[in-house]
DNA sequence: CGCTATTCATTTTTT
DNA sequence: ATGAATAGCG
């Protein structure tokens, strides 16, 4: 197989090269992940380098996931043990932690490398808890923006005493004390944070000579994607990582850096020719995705700003459609008009994928209102994700709390869910007899029992309490991950108390529990442990769910990065909300929303629509507010953009007045594709994760165990066609009578909106609702 | 204690 | 419009 066919030279030199430091200066879409991927088969196939000790490291699991089968393809046969490292900088942490970060018990109170590790919701958890304590509220600063503060003084190597040392204000000194609690119930807890993910590996690295070196000699060939996206930790393991002679290639593109609100800094890939001054330098300047005319545009607009390197994008394609520019009155017209071109475009070419971006996950709401009036079926990435439902993240807590009772997050996620009688008075009891005591939750709860110090009531049901997690931690040993979970589900009573719910959504949460227990058998078959089946739940990013058979994809444009499709709309042009109002302080935050939008831009392979709204309300029910259209429309060079609204063209397609006739058509439809939210949804997205990253595991795998009748899958029940559709007579054994006014979804969980007599509206999922039709 | 009804404030982007 | 925090009832 021949790595270099079908290069251009500049791609070629790149896949090429061997020994020392190389910068790929690489434009959107010029290739990059082909340079990548043939380079690693290049120096695998070509330089007899050992598979292993070659690391990639991406942004995403999924990319990951995807660059390892396209090496492996590329390679033809070679098995899978002999492949390269590849995996996103946080799972590498990970597993060098669990791995190799012992000796950190030195450096860090109480750790092993059995760590939790802490979300965003947990990190929540625990703020909101140290509030408590320090009697503090929201209004002394949001617990998001409390928890921003602490990640940028972590990214930035700043402890909680520089906070103290530098508070001038009480404000600050107390955000200095949030910060040390912060701190200290992070480490009590043995848990770490996704800052500390990195901060942690570097620190182990730097500390444990044995262990540096012992990776140092296994990694002979570092690459990096996104380089213009690393933070100082990230840029740090690169230095510890790429011993001399500094085999680290590293690849990105500084106009596409949109990540430095979250610490990360350009100046790692502005600066790289300093660090290593023998670096190789390559450009690639070519694209080969987009048109002329999308590459001029987006090229015009990255232009305006001052702090680039100044590399020009060409391509050899051909020059393509206008970008196209469409004004609507409102929000909601906006959305009608996205949904009714998408539906021109799918009529005329059913393959080509569209994808609508936006700058807030909220914008995504009322276009995915307008996609279904159009029978559209569509799929939203991010917002929420399926390890963050409540009950997924519920019966994880309990195994978390197994794992370590002294971790006080899960403990007090779980401690009355089900509700077992442990009210707000007793827990204010245990979290004051902890602090007094300066011991765990968990150890509270114990001494209070043992010691008589409660009520009778509290003493029974925290009894009750503790001798449950206690047997479930005595049977662990011998369960496999799956089975762990349905008997937490079982013991703690969880699924009963969601069987008895009768809220629509309550069957819901059963599925997604059924889902959760299968996708821990599936991690098991895979022989990961019971731990790395909680990494993989806690890493898991919002992209990672992106599915590239899906027709239509609602995004923001943060997560778009590194993707490409043939149709892109970017809605919401407007000031204030695209460049977003909480950027336009600074120069910098507004050059990097001018980033943001060269991105987006650039993931257009041959169609571009952008569109705003002359006014938008702000929440539901506020008044609508008029919009200033965004600075990066008048940045297009005007020969390049089309407006849709002021000329419709003779000819062309008159996209507005065509609107209004479909739309009261559409008033009246129903959605009946898949929705983002729904079994089939979720179970596509479980599909997707097994091609992603599998963890490394120092055991061989487990012999796969007998199937326990919990772990077996939902079987699909074939599809109730009963005459269940809009508009059809039906009994419910407790609303009674009804009328079906809507179907959501089809087959087996299709959703149904049921006006019953004296009830309401109620919505229930088709295949528990137990209906009868009326004839 | 647990549930429901109400008020209230809330929208950047995420590994 | 939606969700989270709180008050008030059973």
């Amino acid at each position: 197989m021949d790595f270099l066919a079908g290069l251009n030279p500049q791609q070629r030199e790149a896949v090429q090269h061997v020994e020392g430091p190389l910068l790929i200066l690489a434009g959107a879409g010029s290739g990059k992940t082909r340079v990548i991927t043939r380079r690693i088969c290049h120096l695998i196939r070509g330089h007899d380098v050992y598979g292993p000790s070659v690391l990639a490291v991406t942004f995403t699991n999924k990319a990951a996931g995807e660059m390892r089968e396209r090496v492996l393809h590329l390679l033809g046969g070679q098995t899978a043990d002999a492949g390269p490292a590849v995996s996103t900088f946080h799972s590498f942490c990970v597993r060098l932690l669990r791995r190799d970060g012992a000796s950190l018990h030195e450096l860090r109170r109480g750790f092993t490398t059995q760590f939790q590790i802490y979300d965003a919701d947990d990190q929540l958890a625990l703020v909101k808890s140290i509030y408590k304590r320090l009697g503090l509220d929201e209004k002394f600063m949001q617990y998001r923006a409390a928890l921003s503060r602490i990640s940028h003084a972590k990214n930035h190597q700043q402890t909680p005493q520089d906070f103290y040392k530098a508070a001038a204000d009480p404000k600050m000194a107390r955000l200095a004390k949030l910060f040390d609690d912060y701190e200290n119930g992070l480490q009590a807890a043995n848990a770490l944070d996704f800052d500390d993910l990195l901060l942690w590996a570097v620190r182990l690295l730097r500390h444990d000579a044995e262990t540096r070196e012992l990776w140092n000699r296994r990694l002979q060939f570092l690459m990096i994607d996104e380089y213009q996206d690393t933070n100082r930790s990230q840029y740090e393991l690169m230095r510890l990582l790429a011993s001399p002679p500094h085999n680290v290639a590293v690849v990105g593109d500084e106009d596409q850096s949109i990540y430095g609100w979250r610490g990360a800094d350009i100046n790692n890939i502005l600066d790289f020719e300093k660090d290593f001054p023998e670096a190789r330098v390559i450009r690639l300047e070519q694209n080969y995705r987009s048109t002329r005319t999308i590459i001029e545009a987006a090229g015009a607009v990255v232009a305006r700003n001052k702090a680039r390197k100044g590399k020009w994008l060409f391509t050899e394609n051909e020059e393509g459609s206008p970008v196209c520019f469409f004004e609507a009155p409102d929000g909601e017209q906006e959305a009608m008009f996205i949904a009714s071109t998408i539906e021109k475009h799918r009529r005329q070419d059913p393959a080509a994928r569209v994808a609508v971006l936006y700058r807030t996950n909220f914008q995504s709401r009322q276009i995915e209102e307008a996609l279904r009036r159009y029978q559209i079926g569509y799929l939203v990435v991010g917002g929420f994700s399926f390890y963050q439902r409540a009950e997924v993240k519920d019966a994880l807590a309990y195994v978390r709390l197994l794992l370590n009772p002294d971790d006080g997050v899960s403990l007090m996620r779980v401690l009355n869910v089900p509700a077992r009688g442990i009210g707000k008075t007793t827990v204010e009891q245990l979290e004051s007899r902890a602090a007094s005591n300066r011991v765990s939750l968990w150890r509270a709860i114990e001494s209070a029992c043992d010691e008589r110090k409660l009520g009778a009531r509290a003493e029974a049901s925290l009894g009750a309490f503790r001798r449950l997690i206690n047997e479930l931690r005595e049977d662990l040993p011998s369960l496999a991950p799956q089975e762990v979970l349905s008997e937490i589900l079982e013991r703690t009573g969880y699924r009963k108390m969601l069987e008895s719910d009768t809220t629509p959504d309550s069957e819901t949460r059963l599925g997604n529990l059924e889902e959760l227990v299968s996708a821990a058998a599936d991690a098991h078959d895979r022989g990961e442990s019971l731990v790395d089946f909680l990494d993989t739940t806690a890493l898991v990013a919002d992209a990672d769910a992106l599915d590239e058979t899906a027709p239509v994809s609602l995004l923001t444009m943060h997560n778009a990065k590194g993707l490409e499709f043939p149709v892109v709309f970017i809605a919401g042009m407007e000031e204030g909300l695209f460049p977003h109002s909480r950027s336009r302080e600074s120069e910098e935050q507004l050059e990097e929303e001018r980033r943001l939008c060269y991105v987006a831009m650039t993931r257009a392979q041959k169609r571009l629509y952008l569109s705003a709204a002359r006014v938008r309300r702000r929440y539901g029910g506020s008044p609508p507010e008029p919009c200033i259209r965004s600075r990066f429309l008048d940045e297009v060079p005007s020969g390049l953009l089309e407006d849709l609204h002021e000329k419709p063209r003779p000819g062309s397609l008159d996209l507005y007045s065509e609107r209004a006739s479909v739309r009261e058509s559409a008033r009246r439809n129903t959605y009946t594709g898949a929705t983002y939210n729904s079994v089939d949804h979720i179970k596509q997205f479980f599909a997707a994760r097994q091609a992603a990253d599998v963890p490394v595991r120092k055991t061989a795998p487990a012999p796969k165990p007998a199937p326990s009748p919990a772990a077996a899958k939902p079987k699909s029940a074939p599809a109730r066609r009963t005459g269940l559709s809009a508009g059809a007579a039906v009994y419910h054994a407790k609303y009674g009578r009804g009328t079906i006014l809507r179907k959501e979804g089809d087959g087996d969980d299709a959703k149904l909106v049921i006006s019953f007599h004296g009830f309401g509206l109620k919505k229930l999922v088709a295949k528990f609702a137990q209906l009868k039709t009326e004839s």
